[in-house]
Formats: structure tokens, sequence, C-alpha cells
DNA sequence: ATGTCC
């Protein structure tokens, strides 16, 4: 094994700030994820980066990594404000589960939610005309809700708190903030580059719709979630939501967390892919060397357009996609999104735990295997084809 | 990623 740690000096008068990467040699790391994290590191005023073995290239820097400066940069966070993940458990009995006839139930989540968007905003301290049209909807993209069973218990006394065994149903939900995090961010897209100085009047601005977005996307997860169970007509209970897209105040820095879940709280979830097992994680001993943060899942390991060229698009493939190798079902309509989503475009979720287990950043207390995940009913891109 | 886009 490698070194664990990679300080870097610099030649120049720049300093520029640390790069800690958590994961070992034999990681699947692109090369384009390693120059944006260089980059990253060079920006003004950035004092640490801390990268995590899901680490993969995105638009404005890579994804997979938190970034501690004294300048808020909201083109690392992106549009998907407060985009997580969020466990919860349901009273469901495993034997009672039959994948087909759930996949059906989970098909009103495609739909807007019936009831009153607006109250349910404002008993939250939101305001009623944020996008109440979108909550309780997953979107598009990597988004799902799925359910999953425990499968194994890895640390029985943590599972008990968390009222976890084996059997046991869950929902993993995957959202964030829709059209206001898009609103959010978009405000803001002028002079991006050069990053915002606290307290002046358009960090104030941002932050404040920031920290509204991040609200909104934990809400929209929840309902999601409740709609989900009401389908189901079984009681849900939140036991870990984890947003990894955000900017928090961390020790008189930014914390910039970029597709890195917060790991200050008990619980972490680490979602697979949808033909791979899902982890529920404890926080490790060495976490807060992490920035408090870790993998929020496997990984991309193909960009979505190289997808394309990797599967076919038979009618007879498309079905195939639709069910995993353990015989889950898959609720995607939209083919572009079953091929751009396939469960070959991610990394082993089991390595990226590997590595944290080893860097000493979480241990695992459950498995979780999908059985059911919902992403998309019909896209209107295919109603016109 | 996106009340996208007709």
């Amino acid at each position: 094994m490698g070194t664990l740690i990679k300080n870097r000096t610099s030649l120049s008068n720049v300093s520029d700030a640390t790069i800690q990467r958590h994961y070992s040699t034999s990681a699947w790391i692109e090369g384009k994820a390693e120059e944006q994290l260089q980059h990253v590191s060079q920006l003004n005023r950035v004092q640490k980066v801390s990268a995590f073995p899901d680490l993969h290239p995105g638009k404005y820097g890579p994804v997979g990594c938190a970034i501690l400066s004294d300048l808020l940069y909201p083109q690392l966070i992106g549009n998907d404000i407060g985009c997580g993940m969020s466990l919860f458990i349901l009273d469901l009995p495993a034997r009672k589960i039959k994948p087909e006839k759930i996949a059906k139930k989970f098909r009103v989540l495609e739909g807007k939610w019936l009831g009153n968007a607006c109250a349910l905003l404002e008993e939250n301290s939101l305001p009623p005309q944020d996008f109440p049209s979108s909550l309780g909807t997953i979107g598009g993209g990597n988004h799902f809700c799925e359910l999953q069973t425990v499968v194994q218990i890895n640390n029985s006394e943590l599972a008990k708190k968390a009222d976890l065994s084996k059997g046991t149903s869950c929902l993993l939900v995957h959202s964030g903030s829709r059209g206001l995090g898009m609103q959010v961010f978009s405000s803001v897209l002028n002079e991006l580059n050069a990053g915002l100085s606290p307290l002046t009047e358009q960090a104030e601005k941002y932050i404040a719709s920031h920290n509204r977005a991040v609200q909104w996307a934990s809400l929209n997860r929840y309902l999601i979630a409740r709609r989900a169970a009401e389908s189901l007509r079984t009681d849900f209970k939140l036991i870990s939501d984890s947003p990894h897209n955000l900017i928090e105040e961390y020790q008189g820095h930014y914390l910039h967390r970029k597709g890195a879940a917060k790991a200050d709280i008990p619980l972490i979830p680490l979602a697979g892919s949808r033909d791979s097992m899902s982890y529920l994680l404890s926080p490790g001993e060495k976490v807060h060397d992490a920035l408090s943060s870790l993998a929020h899942g496997a990984g991309r390991k193909y960009d979505r357009s190289s997808m394309h060229g990797r599967i076919r698009n038979k009618k007879s493939d498309q079905i195939k996609l639709q069910r995993t190798s353990f015989g889950g079902h898959v609720v995607c309509e939209d083919k572009h999104l079953l091929i751009e989503e396939a469960p070959e475009a991610y990394k082993n979720a089991n390595h990226v735990l590997r590595d944290l287990e080893l860097f000493k950043l979480a241990t695992s207390v459950a498995t979780l295997q999908p059985l059911v995940t919902f992403k998309k009913v019909i896209s209107r891109k295919e109603e016109y084809r």
C-alpha cells in the first residue's frame, strides 16, 4: 500500500492546499478527475481538499470531494444544491414483498404530489412559492427512490440502535432541490471563478438562498418517502439524512461538499448501483481528518455519453436493463436514462467501502440489497420521438 | 442536474 496522505509543497510562491486522497492505488480514478482535483486545490484561498474513492470528473470540478476554503465557490456545488441520500425504515415484512407489484405502486411517484405543498413548505419554514409543484418528485439523472432489504448486519450494536435487523425493509431516496437549486445557482452565475468573499451582499444572499434549497431538498426526500410508503400502505421512519452537495461553515472556513456525504451524523448511506449492494455506514475514527465527509456512493466509472457506445439499445437489451441480476425491478421507461444509469456506469461500491474502511473513515453497519428502483415512467423526450 | 424541449 502506498502512502495514505500526500502532502505537496508548491515550488511557486503561491502555496497550494493540501490534497488528501482517501483511496488506495487500486481505486478506479480517472486522470481527468485527478487534474480537476489539482485545479480546485489551486483556487484562491482553498485550505484543504479531501478526495474519496468515488471521485470522478464533474462539470466545474471533481465529484466525490470536500473542499475547505475562505471564499465561497457556488460553482463547486452546482445547481443541485442540497442533493443527498435519505434512508428510511419501512414497516413491511420481507416475505410480503413482490417486486413487480411494488414497481407498479411506485408509479404514483412520477406525477405531482396531490397534497397541499404550499402548506407543507410553510410548516417547514420555507416560502410557499418555492416550487410547490415539484415538491415530492424525484427528478432525473442519477436520482431514484429504491426499496431495499437488509441482507446482512455488520455491527449488531449499532444496527439494533437504529432498529435494523436482517430482513428489515428500507427506502433509499436520492434527490435534490429540483428547480429551486437551479434558480439559486443561476442567480450567482456571474464572476464565478473568483469566489465570493464572505460578508458581501452577494455572498450573504447566496448563503441564505442556498440554505433554503438545502432544507427544500431534505423535505423533498422526506415527501418522496412518504408518498412511496403511502403507496405501500406502510409506516416509515427516517434513520439517516445525509446531503452531499452543499456548503457549510466549518472551523471558521467554508466547507464545500461535492458528492461527499455529510458525515458528522451517526449513520450515513453509501449507495451502490441498482445492481449492487448499498451500505449503511458509521463514521470512523479518522473521519474528522477527512473534513467530516465520506464517499456518497459508488461514483461514476464512465460518463453518460460514453455509455451509449458501451451498451446496445435493442428492445431486448432495454428489457434486460429493467431487471437486476438478483431479480430486482427497475422502473425506468426512458431508454436513454436506462443506459446512462446502467450498473456498468458505476464503480464497484464494495471497493469504495473497502477503501473507506482501510483509511478508518467508516465502518459498515448493514448491507442492503435493492429490490425495486424507481426512476422514471416516461420522458417527454420519448413521447415526442 | 433542470416545472428542460416541442
